[in-house]
DNA sequence: CATCAGGGCCCTG
DNA sequence: CAGGGCCCTGAT
């Protein structure tokens, strides 16, 4: 499906805005909704029944941010989409989030101090719904990155559709109706193995409307927690990941997965492998932080795994 | 060829 | 609250 009309919105993001480090995060899995080089990042979206694309270029600086988003529709856009679809931009990009105070309170941190120096300015951003967040969160559990990818393309493939614009085709996520009809055998024919249960039933909860990603937003770590674990598939460690990448709470550190434990482990204390009570309290001087100090360190480690070898990192990244 | 563990989660006892 | 089973893959 090609996408021919443009709206151009400009925004301005609270500074310090950092670009790349913003909208490309190195540890996540590459999936083909989506594409970032320098200055420039293009991701599909669902928004009110259409299918969009998205293109977002840096128009300006750290200090003096800008960001020029292009929308790419099939139909022109009206008016009264155009302005539900701005501050649902806003949000996604996590444009408009005050963290002045987290650089300021930690500019001399011991680790923070040099990484502030590379990507100050960074913040979460989940430019995915909640629906489609979930659903990479399921393709995640239990499996290698290179099985995790093969997973969800093959999804793309049979339940999503390509669009076309800037030049590029990306991948458009299905909806939740529409896996909600297929049957799990289907599902299961694309190699996802027992997770073909979960996606189901989570597709059959949206379908029914039992989540309301944008009254979630407003809610409380404890009340987000008790409403997603509603899920079936969906236990601790997705929702650790998910208060923070998706709902920013920046605070939200409280249990660790084992292979983010042999990660922060030498990250923090350079041993193989720490407990993680010990993790968990050094992180507590980074306060209502400490997601966030965590977050910047760890894409930190990705950024510098682009230009050089961590020889141990390699060897916990499994392929 | 067989065996096993992997960015979990559910369910059972 | 500990532990087995679940799907599929690639490593050994």
């Amino acid at each position: 499906m090609k996408l021919k009309h443009k709206t151009s919105l400009t925004f301005y993001p609270t500074p310090p805005f950092h670009f790349d480090a913003t909208l490309h995060k190195p540890s996540h899995f590459p999936s083909s909704d989506n594409a970032w080089k320098k200055g420039k990042y293009c991701i599909t979206m669902r928004w009110q029944n259409q299918k969009l694309g998205l293109k977002l270029e840096n128009k300006g600086t750290t200090i003096k941010p800008k960001v020029l988003i292009t929308i790419y529709s099939k139909e022109k856009l009206t008016k009264d989409f155009i302005l539900t679809l701005k501050p649902e931009l806003e949000w996604r990009f996590n444009l408009k989030t005050e963290l002045a105070d987290f650089f300021n309170q930690f500019k001399n941190d011991r680790v923070l101090k040099s990484i502030f120096k590379k990507w100050k300015g960074s913040r979460p951003v989940s430019a995915n719904s909640l629906y489609e967040t979930l659903v990479i969160y399921v393709v995640l559990q239990n499996a290698t990155v290179r099985r995790s990818v093969q997973m969800l393309e093959n999804l793309f493939k049979k339940y999503g559709s390509k669009l076309e614009f800037d030049r590029q085709k990306l991948s458009c996520f299905w909806t939740p109706q529409e896996l909600d009809k297929v049957p799990e055998r289907d599902l299961r024919r694309l190699k996802v193995g027992y997770r073909a249960k979960f996606l189901k039933r989570i597709s059959k909860q949206f379908a029914k409307g039992e989540i309301n990603e944008f009254a979630m937003r407003k809610m409380t770590n404890q009340q987000i927690e008790n409403e997603v674990l509603k899920l079936y598939g969906i236990g601790p460690a997705s929702v650790e990941y998910l208060l923070f990448e998706d709902f920013y709470r920046y605070d939200a550190f409280s249990t660790i997965p084992p292979w983010d434990q042999k990660i922060l482990s030498r990250l923090l204390f350079n041993k193989k492998l720490v407990p993680v009570s010990k993790i968990l309290k050094y992180a507590k001087h980074w306060g209502k932080y400490k997601k966030l100090a965590v977050h910047y360190l760890w894409e930190d480690l990705f950024w510098q795994r682009k230009n050089k070898k961590i020889e141990w990192l390699e060897k916990e990244i499994r392929l």
